[in-house]
DNA sequence: TTATTATTTTAGGTAAACCTAAAATGTATT
DNA sequence: AATACATTTTAGGTTTACCTAAAATAATAA
């Protein structure tokens, strides 16, 4: 397994990639809040990972297996993210909290977590017991119309 | 804010003395996985920031601030496990991944945790939603009624 | 009480991931 | 091409939280 530090570069990488073309030392101090000078001894040892290929004065690229890392993080980012908007933390905290969860959470549960907010995505209409969790929320009280149906 | 190794030892610490009446070295030792010569460092640390009450020899007690971020960190612990229970996760794995998520998480996400764990418990019946969850982690279909609703 | 065993502590490392200050290199301007 | 400015790297620290080996203390048994 990868540290929560590696991953964090490798995803950082991998969005300014994204958004820019390619990724430079003082774009990933920007991005992680973290300065140059540790930036660069981190790019050397993914790079003696096989997970960038960094060239001293250039910028980085990522290997094919950086970039399968990058792409696992951010999906259980996303999906982390999409879980906690779903039970209503607001976007600022999920994409916070989320950055922290993307690293602590085994294959099962990532596989649970996808597996519910594909189940919330894929509701025809907003979730009955969604509108009910909100309720909930507002007053602490829990609605129910199960004796409705029998 | 306090480190993760704070709050792991104040929790164990805390679940030790519940179940054993008193924590020694070696009791912290075996609970974290961590040698006996670690144990010491940190309670001294601990007791310098004055969350124990360590005797050289004795064994440790909280101290009430202690004890409140202890009861905290278990309180997180619970509530993670208890969401995780919910989306399927084995009791196993929901156990182990709760170690680490309880340390990540912030104070907004944990009470959406708490309100959505609470309002799974407070149905009167297993909630027909969650039902529908099983399936479609079994299927992958969605099961959808709305339409007789209406 | 003395010897043996178990526990705890001290002493002295290590590794990961940061940092600052200063040197080296690259880029842009006149 | 020379100077100025920005970026990157090197060199040398720091902190946190671990570790092992050996010494000190405590508990138990002969």
């Amino acid at each position: 397994m990868y540290s929560k530090s590696v991953e964090d570069y490798l995803e950082a990488i991998y969005n300014i990639i994204l958004r820019k073309g390619y990724a430079r030392t003082k774009d990933i101090s920007m991005e992680l809040n973290i300065r140059s000078p540790s930036v660069t001894e981190m790019l050397k040892k993914l790079d003696d990972m096989d997970l960038v290929n960094y060239e001293r004065y250039s910028g980085v690229t990522l290997t094919p297996r950086g970039e399968r890392i990058a792409r696992s993080v951010k999906t259980r980012h996303d999906t982390i993210r999409k879980l906690l908007r779903i039970i209503m933390v607001s976007d600022k905290t999920a994409e916070r909290d989320a950055c922290k969860i993307e690293h602590e959470i085994s294959p099962e549960t990532i596989e649970q977590l996808t597996k519910f907010v594909r189940f919330v995505e894929s509701a025809p209409i907003y979730p009955k017991w969604l509108e009910h969790f909100k309720e909930f929320c507002r007053t602490g009280e829990y609605i129910c119309d199960y004796r409705d149906k029998d």
